[in-house]
DNA sequence: CTGTTAGCGCTTTCAA
DNA sequence: TTGAAAGCGCTAACAG
């Protein structure tokens, strides 16, 4: 394996030159210049980023963390961070958490130990103020998928849930219904959706039904638990608003089950769009998060705040259209379906003409 | 930022004194190991991984290559890589090629330049002789998920896709169906599979029809087009073998927009058990490749390796086991079927009573 | 425009 | 059981 110095030597140059032409470095000539390139690429010289990290006190690595890779959700966002990554030289570690405390712990550990530039983190526990001042300490730019900003140096990327959550049920309220029941975690941004849930009900004078509110987790099988719990009622409600894609999908399979309709017998409506929304038979209407652009904002802090880490922190807001499709109106247009020769783009979920600015709001912290 | 000169210093002793307790290493007494401890935990310190690379020339990092992690083929097996990557202490770099030559040459340059321990290429591009070559020389472990073995120090990780594709179409065979089509790639794992395809009806007496062959790529799109294409026959094939489950997905869907019932009007069989599979209505009979065992094991192939150098190549061929759900039998059993309370594992598909062991046949190279 | 010197933080090797 | 010295491959800082 060839070293620099071997480069060096071949060149009759001294390290020094060659490390500047690898570099772009001007004061170079562009002769010598020439004759390294050369050198290096007969060699198959490969710079050791070990080494020029170890001196420099830079990596061009990163580390994304997520609960795992195998939940729809993430492989679009992890897929947004990692194409600005790569474009700008960086490539990234993924870390599936599990949400479980002690794999986040050692996750964190590890890539502090790394001496990544930066970290995303995306759920899968809590990561605690105690590591999120270390890795600030450490200089390790921190972006977190959350709303709740813990930290000054801190960058988030979220939507508002609960213009999502009032949004859908709007959405449903619009189409006549009103008997809607929710099925959503009362946690994380299960709470922030269910609260705009109850606002849209109370906008239209509505009375929330405590029956018609069920707390589920962010899972298929507990959107089926909880459908099943609605078909038991005495009076079934005509719409469902799903804490997520992955909660709808459940409770549609009940649903079809039992013999209902979607949307015919019961309307449903999911959040986040996630790619099997659009595949689903009947295909998916969702509050679309814009999960790609979610994950380059992410990295393109982190790529901002490595070349001035003076930059603040800021709560990134993303906006959440509504995608209308046939799960909650049978003659949905469908532009959603996907076309032979058009691959259905994910990455921009369009509802009408015009597709709205993907970032909604910066706010600069403190 | 804390480093081990600085814990040397406070415990009053000598770096490789702290070196050596950090790696417990042998031959340091009981109390200064504690106090070392002690003192690492006090100044959070976090060994640098760079320097000790540098020095020891082991990192403990490989990478991953895929085409894209938003494909469903890919999260399973990234996870069986990543699951024991992780147990084994090790970070993994996760690059998206595209299937771009470009980006796969750049970021093999990248896991190169970071002296990543392996690396797990699992299609996206065509990696040249040249780059496993350079890879070798390099000291560097090479897994691929193909079934072409190019090296005598490569290991791959693949399925007889021959033996999928005859199982695939005998499983319809055996349902009475005498007319079924192929939709499938002509390249890569799709010839396999139509080979196998041919075989299977040649021992059943069955001569292959041209216009029942479909050429495909592996995507939903293709799978369209290419039930419209059969749609559009004189008489329509009974049932249809889909090179892989997104091309099921897409014929499927394709199929019920003519208002065909499936698998009373035509039956559907998939390939790989991703795990829109069993999500899917109906839900898909496929072929299952074991992904998260594959993954699992290309990472046990480079653990293997770094530990032992001299281990030669291998080829792992992994079992296909038959899935049978609702797109080939109407009434097939449901156990697939997500149940409440219980999360589909859809790391372990079963057919039947007994889980078929993953790995089939392991044949060392030359 | 190019070379020299020092040292990043660690492990290795040898000595005590 | 511990310490001292050397050096992994590179870049920073300065000198020429």
């Amino acid at each position: 394996v060839a070293t620099i110095t071997d480069v060096a030597r071949v060149a009759g140059v001294s390290v020094q030159t060659v490390s500047a032409v690898i570099n772009d470095k001007a004061g170079i000539s562009e002769a010598t210049r020439a004759r390294i390139r050369q050198i290096v690429s007969d060699l198959d010289y490969q710079p050791n980023h070990l080494a020029s990290s170890l001196r420099s006190r830079r990596t061009h690595t990163i580390g994304i963390l997520v609960p795992s890779i195998t939940n729809p959700y993430w492989p679009e966002m992890v897929r947004g961070v990692e194409d600005l990554a790569h474009r700008e030289g960086y490539v990234v570690f993924l870390c599936n958490t599990d949400g479980d405390p002690s794999k986040l712990h050692t996750y964190i550990r590890a890539l502090r130990r790394q001496r990544v530039a930066g970290l995303f983190f995306s759920g899968g526990g809590e990561i605690t103020d105690a590591e999120i001042e270390a890795l600030v300490a450490d200089g390790i730019h921190v972006v977190l998928n959350d709303n709740r900003s813990r930290h000054e140096k801190i960058v988030t990327v979220h939507v508002d849930d609960h213009r999502g959550g009032f949004d859908a049920t709007t959405h449903l309220l619009d189409l006549g219904h009103q008997r809607i029941a929710i099925i959503a975690p009362l946690e994380t941004a299960g709470s922030g959706r269910r609260e705009g849930y109850l606002a849209a009900l109370s906008d239209r004078g509505i009375t929330a039904d405590s029956e018609l509110m069920i707390t589920a987790t962010f899972d298929m099988e507990s959107g089926q638990r909880g459908a099943r719990r609605l078909l038991a009622l005495p009076s079934m409600p005509s719409a469902i608003v799903a804490g997520n894609d992955m909660i709808a999908i459940g409770v549609i399979s009940a649903l079809k089950q039992q013999g209902k309709r979607v949307p015919q017998d019961v309307a449903v409506i999911g959040f986040d769009n996630i790619p099997i929304a659009a595949l689903y038979d009947p295909a998916l209407t969702t509050i679309a998060q814009p999960l790609y652009e979610m994950g380059a904002s992410a990295m393109q802090a982190i790529l901002d705040r490595v070349r001035n880490p003076a930059l603040p922190g800021v709560s990134l807001t993303f906006a959440t259209p509504l995608i209308v499709r046939r799960s909650t109106v049978a003659t949905a247009n469908n532009e959603e379906e996907p076309q032979p020769g058009a691959a259905p783009d994910t990455r921009t979920p369009v509802t009408g003409v015009e597709r709205p600015p993907a970032l909604c709001e910066e706010v600069v912290m403190k």
